[in-house]
DNA sequence: TGAATTTGGTCCTATTTCTAAACCGTACCG
DNA sequence: CGGTACGGTTTAGAAATAGGACCAAATTCA
């Protein structure tokens, strides 16, 4: 993973943790309830030295916890953090994404319920700061209060500056 | 990327395609207005022969598309088409964790707004087949209708059955 | 018109990463 | 106390990546 990305983009500082195909395939197991080693071996299939890099490297990164289990603390568990769990929405609209453009209607192979009303979810919807949903058609990007200079020219920090849409037309 | 993962599921699906550094970088900068090769080269610093492999790989599948451009079709422009565009929510949350994981408020480089009341969209929510907004906690993962069985039996078809919460508790 | 530069790549080599299998010391189980 | 499961580490070979050289066609400049 090695800092590819030099960046200053959230979309690349993801990408320098997640960019891989392991490490999320890994958290998913978590999501899923895989704590051990060989559970998370089992279920994904990587190679072992690659699976103990990627969970010495998500623990290091606070995405999982390590905990001793056993007389010895030479076996362990690994367990999701809170941090670990703010990756639900990413790995939703993956899965999301997969189910629609991959393997289209009536061919999901796992879909996301209401646990109450056991109604699926059909996607994601963005959350303004009052709470109110807006649609992907209304969204812009600009420029954050962290944004470099380059950033700033090619943004703009006003909506309408130069702001690109987040779903742009044809 | 060389279908990595062959199991049944559609985050292993998603990550066939998109397991690299470079392919989702590049399609930000499709939906950041870029079109062209040198573009595409400038904005995200990818090799040269890396750029080529992933755009023609991107156009394969379906979410770019080559268009000539001047006299002879020698040069070309790369638009994203519907199914580029549907990643939207996908690299929407990818930017949201980023922000709020790695930079940090008031840290952000860039941000998601609404065009029209220019509020700042802070987090994405779970919409419900009857247009309804659910909550994570309130969501569980379920065998879909295209499950392999070793699918169907790890989470079961019905809700409460064997199926893991997404937000999973400590 | 001709020269210089840009564009959109390809090719080659060195380095890094990944895969697959073997190996090893503890733990736990009967 | 013998066998098996666990949680890795090591090693060698294959594959992918990085970075630069190179090139032909198109475009721009003088």
């Amino acid at each position: 993973m090695a800092n590819r990305h030099t960046e200053h983009c959230s979309l690349a500082g993801f990408l320098n943790l997640f960019g891989d195909a392991w490490s999320l395939l890994i958290l998913r197991e978590a999501f899923y309830g895989s704590t051990r080693f060989t559970e998370f071996q089992r279920n994904t299939g990587a190679a072992r030295n690659l699976l103990a890099d990627r969970l010495s490297m998500l623990v290091d990164e606070g995405l999982l916890r390590r905990v001793a289990v056993g007389k010895t603390g030479s076996r362990h568990a690994y367990h999701l953090t809170d941090k670990g769990r703010s990756l639900a929405p990413v790995m939703s609209a993956m899965i999301l994404w997969g189910n629609q453009q991959i393997y289209g209607p009536g061919q999901a192979p796992t879909v996301l319920v209401s646990r109450t009303g056991g109604q699926p979810v059909t996607d994601l919807r963005p959350a303004l700061q009052d709470g109110q949903v807006a649609d992907w058609q209304d969204l812009v990007v600009i420029a954050g209060p962290g944004a470099s200079n380059a950033a700033r020219k090619r943004f703009g920090t006003e909506v309408g500056d130069h702001s690109p849409p987040v779903l742009p037309a044809d």
